[in-house]
DNA sequence: CAGTGTTCAGGAT
DNA sequence: ATCCTGAACACTG
């Protein structure tokens, strides 16, 4: 299997990338850490060089109803949103189930669930709502 | 079983 | 117009 471990920087944040070949397997953000090689597309899109990390997560693969949402999410073009509920009817589930998915995505950016607010509010984001909007600004252009 | 990053309709202010 | 409720959804510890 031999899958590698690095941490790249955004912000105050570090990012712990776990990975093989193509496929990420974790994603992670901390306030501490120490930087070690990631892939090169992870750095390109944390700097805002490029749109695509071009890698599989591996929780999009299958058939269970948070595979079907994790898709969903990936569908999401770079810089814009798409709220619980339109993901749910998408995926023929329901919004909170979305919300559910989010709160338990293994590959936050490679599967972009910052991208995915609430109907009236942000949503939420863990570790940092902050953070899920430096996310969106950055996509924007900011 | 309880608890989740929601949403919508319905009813009371 | 805004502020509760409650139901529906899928999965985890």
């Amino acid at each position: 299997m031999d899958i590698r471990v690095g941490t790249c920087r955004y912000g105050l944040w570090y990012v712990d990338i776990h990975w093989s070949k193509n496929t990420v397997y974790r994603v992670r953000f901390s306030r501490i850490g120490e930087e070690a090689p990631v892939p090169l597309s992870f750095r390109l899109y944390l700097s805002g060089k490029t749109k695509k990390i071009g890698m599989e997560s591996i929780a999009t693969s299958g058939t269970s109803t948070f595979a079907r949402i994790y898709r969903e999410v990936m569908q999401v073009p770079y810089g814009e949103t798409a709220t619980y509920g339109e993901i749910g009817r998408r995926a023929s589930t329901g919004p909170r189930v979305v919300g559910i998915a989010m709160a338990r995505n293994p590959t936050p950016l490679v599967i972009p669930c910052h991208r995915i607010v609430g109907a009236r509010s942000l949503g939420g984001f863990t570790p940092s709502l902050t953070l899920k909007q430096e996310l969106l600004n950055m996509e924007r252009g900011g």
